[in-house]
DNA sequence: TTGAAAGCGGTACCAG
DNA sequence: CTGGTACCGCTTTCAA
């Protein structure tokens, strides 16, 4: 169709050079070659606008400087908002960052990252939608791997940051309970795609030691998933007091259902969150949540594989803790 | 420092089939072949596990299957759903996608672009922050570009989708002239990047046509980047009586800012949004803003760009008219 | 229908 | 210090 502009080739540069593409290659890296001509192979390719191919050099088995974020699933704000900062800090080290989205489903997140393996990105970083799903052993012995949120058991990665969930879920329902709440609705994500995640043995848990009833309900991330489900749950005869939300998205559907049956917040339920997304604070009334330090999360976790890159030895490890921010969704102000 | 699985090569599947590289080469495609041979050499790949390697096909000029999302800042919420969108429907069609922020530089976006390009993406979708900003030229010569929100100037994109700021602009502000405002702060992220974009002069324009005074204020993308200029803008003493915010998380910023000053919306100050992001409806008020139906604009991008890809010829183009939504922000419920 | 061989654009090993 | 050259893994003429 169009007329494709070739870019220059090394042999070009060897050509204008009258020297070998072996040398031009050197040169350019700054090996072997005299500084003299080091600076003049510089200059020509320069001038001819030579860029080395990072496909070729990838095909020979170098290294792109690209590093892959594979987010589980782009429809939660909290997650959005998560592979933004870790662009940010990528950048900050130099590294370009290509991000892609399982949208929820595990088979698609390996396959995702198989494919990005293929394409020979240096490095992984991974918000697992489930923990248990497939293979991942594999990708972590091509490239090195660092996990947000759920490690992968038996994968040797190296680096992981992990939620105390434990302990999160357990203050958020211990607050729940110390207003009175015993018929609490908890709403999650994983549990379609990854039953016996930890958040939900950490509900179990707590429900038992606290004495409250929590009723487990499976829901579709984001907004427009959870309003509809929100919706049948508290219009039912024997509304739950109160609603607990795996994820700030999933509330916001809550606060739409809310909206629409009339039903006061937190008058008629309580509603509480799970990240802390930084809209959470502006709605009517603001979500009570809980905050991760998203920035510190992906910090680490850049951090992480930064140095694994570098080669960096042990497998480096950070537990972020759970930080409870009561508003007004909870306790009315 | 690890064992690194080598993949199957072709070489070692025609080894196990007694044939030749090429003969596999083919079968493996459908081509050439007898359908006997072709089913042999399917069989002992997959056992072999064997898949072609993406980055040798693409050194050899073929396809990657991999198009890739240009995103102009991630920062700003609409933009995160658009790119999500993108990516499902980019899905639907079998295509897989990565996705890069230019996180709110031109000359960063182009450089991603050409680095995509360099790793062979097959396609390229690019909602630009600023219209003029390089030789985009080059790039939309090697692979096919769709263009979402600018057109850029002078390049022979494949398609385009664009959004009509003009009348936009015109509706929001005559809605707020209506309702009797006469000093309105137009709050806009892209007078730093890229002043004298279209939605810029159609404020001037609108705003001379109606007769009001609008103060255009550069902006930070983003909730937390428009808060504190909205704190600054809106307690000073020549204190506007709207706010028309140029993207829905820039007025986020500014509902932030009114809390903190305990001003009321509408009240003492009327705020106007303009990209209707599903959170919009849910903010006390309800945010006046201005809908593009994403999922439309997404559709539109995918369809032009797999078009392309399968050898469509005329570059194709879709124009999104705006659709002013109404809501508390602005008219008191 | 199948096979041999020449690339695609670099890099790294080996002589010189 | 520099130049030849054999790869990396796949595709595609061109012959057989």
């Amino acid at each position: 169709m169009e007329a494709k502009p070739k870019r220059a080739t090394i042999r070009q540069v060897a050509a204008a050079t009258g020297l070998s593409p072996a040398a031009v290659s050197y040169a350019l890296r700054g090996l072997q070659v005299s500084s003299e001509t080091q600076e003049r192979v510089r200059r020509v390719a320069s001038e001819m606008g030579y860029e080395a191919d990072p496909i070729a050099r990838a095909l020979r088995g170098g290294t792109t400087g690209m590093v892959a974020v594979l987010a589980g699933s782009l429809s939660d704000f909290w997650t959005q908002g998560l592979t933004h900062a870790l662009q940010r800090e990528l950048r900050a080290v130099d590294r370009h960052t290509v991000v892609a989205d399982a949208d929820g489903v595990p088979g698609r997140e390996l396959e995702l990252a198989r494919r990005l393996v293929d394409h020979r990105v240096d490095g992984l970083i991974v918000s697992p939608v489930g923990p248990s799903s497939g293979d991942w052993r594999a990708i972590a012995e091509r490239v090195p791997v660092v996990t947000i949120g759920d490690a992968l058991p038996g994968v040797a990665t190296v680096g992981e940051v992990v939620f105390d969930n434990d302990t999160g879920v357990a203050d958020t329902l211990a607050h729940l309970s110390s207003l009175g709440h015993r018929r609490i609705a908890v709403l999650s994500w994983s549990l379609a795609t990854a039953p016996g995640r930890r958040a939900e043995r950490a509900v179990e848990r707590a429900g038992v030691e606290l004495g409250i009833r929590c009723a487990l309900v499976p829901c579709a991330y984001s907004l427009n998933g959870s309003a509809p489900l929100a919706l049948e749950l508290l219009a039912g005869a024997d509304r739950p007091t109160a609603v607990f939300c795996l994820s700030d998205s999933i509330a916001y559907g809550v606060y739409a259902a809310c909206a629409e049956l009339g039903l006061r917040i937190p008058g008629d339920v309580a509603v509480a969150g799970f990240d802390d997304h930084p809209i959470s604070r502006l709605l009517s009334p603001p979500l009570t949540t809980t905050d991760w330090d998203c920035g510190a999360v992906a910090r680490s976790a850049v951090e992480f594989l930064v140095s694994a890159l570098d080669g960096g030895g042990a497998v480096q490890r950070r537990v972020m803790a759970p930080q409870l921010r009561v508003r007004s969704s909870t306790v009315p102000g």
